[in-house]
DNA sequence: CTGAAAGCGCTAACAT
DNA sequence: ATGTTAGCGCTTTCAG
């Protein structure tokens, strides 16, 4: 990399004049900026980010720490997070948790060397279920600012960008219920998660809140050590009476989808489905599976704007932002 | 941050000695030692990433440039790249070109400002399509070595990690043949890649080669405007005969599969079809896609262990690694 | 208008 | 055994 001592050698002229005319000063003769400048250009030089962050002490840096880059939604929000993030001149440094607490917390501590100014982070499986928190709070200790999203946690006193959970599952069970269906299963492989369980709760509430809505909730769990396919298609073998299904997550849908016309089930005839997650692979479905979108790509992308205000403008105000979900009728509800 | 410094003054030695304690040298008393390292436990002291990068002209972080975090591959190599990378103690700073030579080529700039030690990058498609290459040699002009993977140039003089695209479709196309298919179709959305253009050619060399096979190519190029469902729908319809479909993209596979089925067609018995890339969602299909799998984790952790070796120990032997693919035939073909 | 010097945090050669 | 100094590349007083 060529620096500003090599420009100034060059030049026979001093480093602090360099850096001077390269940053336009006053103090400055015009032509000797432009002697600076031209030779600066031709020789490709670069300010050097490390030198610039230790002096700084702020490194234009983002660490996004989330649990699984295979699912979907959180592939879409890192887009979202990169696109703004690069916008406003921050990198971002990846860490995959794998849904691991220890290497949550490994990453969470090295990048707190100084290698970022702030965090956006979703919370993995396990530190949700063992509900350890004390790695977050000595980021917050060291003054470096965290944003939550998704998988947050209530007991952590930071910035947090969500979805209405319960409501956007209560609607959509609204939705089936409103079809007139009598017999609606709710399908989840995220049970130990924050969000399975506010979802779950919204789908019981509207259960409960429809008077003409008789029968008993139909809950099916698959926890991580179950086969998602085989669990489902049993559930619709044992109990035909099904006629309406919620997915809470974001591949149970698709699943669902599948065996029911392996089973020869009318869609959505027969038995609506609704699955959760915006636009995707399960685009491609047929018939086209109906979708709470959660706008991941808002998700990313607000993460970034509060983050960076936090950094840049200090602002000492914690905030929970909660993005709009929508309800999206393809082909498999009526 | 807690710094030497501050170290130091609390414990009235110099921060030279504190530097070297925490390195246990042989210079300094055991006591001493004793009394920095408890203290820098107790302050929860660590060495910031910044200087040391500075100090050592070393960043430990590598640049990794993809062209879409959205395809399933990518994400999964990127996967197995931050877990590679993490176990050798590199961070990764992500970039997403977007399939757009501008920003692939801003960001291998700005990341060359002495952000990182290298680069691992797949080529956007516009940079593919216009064959633009200066940014490249312009970073190893700079002493920063790069390893491109997937999509990659044969006029860069960079390190590679690619899979064999022609012998791959080669071998899934004879998979067919040798099943008694007649009229074989191949389906692209990639036609403008490199690997897209291999692929095709490891298909039409397959029929070639094959004195049993009398039947004309039939190749189905779906490119960016046009809509993929559609034109796979019509192709099915305008050409009943087709009794095998190879799709050397990761997503007109599992498309073809769901027309095949709304039109009717038994599975495997009337047409086989084989899709690419390795286990994921299409992993939910019913019947279960029959599928090339190009072994994403191994192309990610590869990139890493020889971008680091180039980092390290100097090599200078320029390499192009090809990793084995295998042909998983599932519930989609005989 | 230009330059010298200090300092960001760290290491290491070189005193003492 | 401990301390001083210089230097990584940069900006920014302060001096000239």
């Amino acid at each position: 990399m060529v620096t500003l001592k090599q420009l100034a050698q060059q030049l026979n002229v001093s480093v602090s004049t360099v850096s001077k005319a390269l940053h336009d000063s006053e103090e400055i003769s015009p032509e000797t900026i432009k002697r600076v400048k031209v030779l600066a250009k031709h020789l490709n030089y670069k300010p050097n980010k490390i030198a610039l962050s230790l002096k700084n002490s702020k490194t234009k840096s983002i660490g996004v720490i989330v649990p699984n880059i295979l699912n979907h939604f959180f592939a879409k929000v890192l887009y979202a997070i990169e696109k703004e993030a690069s916008k406003k001149g921050y990198d971002i440094i990846i860490c995959i948790s794998n849904e691991k607490l220890e290497k949550e917390l490994k990453s969470l501590e090295i990048l707190a060397n100084g290698s970022v100014d702030g965090f956006i982070i979703s919370i993995s499986e396990e530190t949700q279920i063992k509900n350890k928190l004390s790695h977050f709070e000595s980021i917050l200790n060291q003054k470096l600012p965290i944003v939550m999203f998704d998988r947050i946690s209530e007991n952590v006193n930071c910035d947090k960008v969500i979805i209405d959970d319960i409501g956007a599952i209560y609607k959509a069970t609204n939705h089936l219920i409103k079809e007139g269906r009598k017999n609606i299963a709710l399908i989840s492989n995220i049970e130990e998660l924050s969000v399975g369980k506010l979802r779950t709760e919204g789908y019981l509430n509207a259960l409960n809140d429809a008077k003409q809505y008789k029968n008993n909730p139909i809950i099916l769990n698959i926890n991580k050590s179950e086969d998602i396919e085989t669990k489902i298609e049993q559930l619709l073998i044992d109990n035909k009476k099904i006629d309406g299904i919620i997915s809470i997550d974001n591949i149970t849908g698709v699943v669902a989808l599948n065996k029911a016309l392996k089973l020869g089930k009318k869609i959505p005839k027969e038995l609506s489905i609704i699955g959760f997650s915006d636009e995707n692979v399960l685009h491609f479905t047929e018939p086209k599976l109906s979708t709470i979108s959660q706008h991941s790509l808002d998700i990313g992308e607000k993460s970034v704007k509060i983050l960076v205000d936090k950094i840049e403008k200090n602002k000492s105000e914690i905030l929970t932002k909660v993005i709009n979900t929508k309800l999206v009728l393809r082909q498999t509800t009526l």
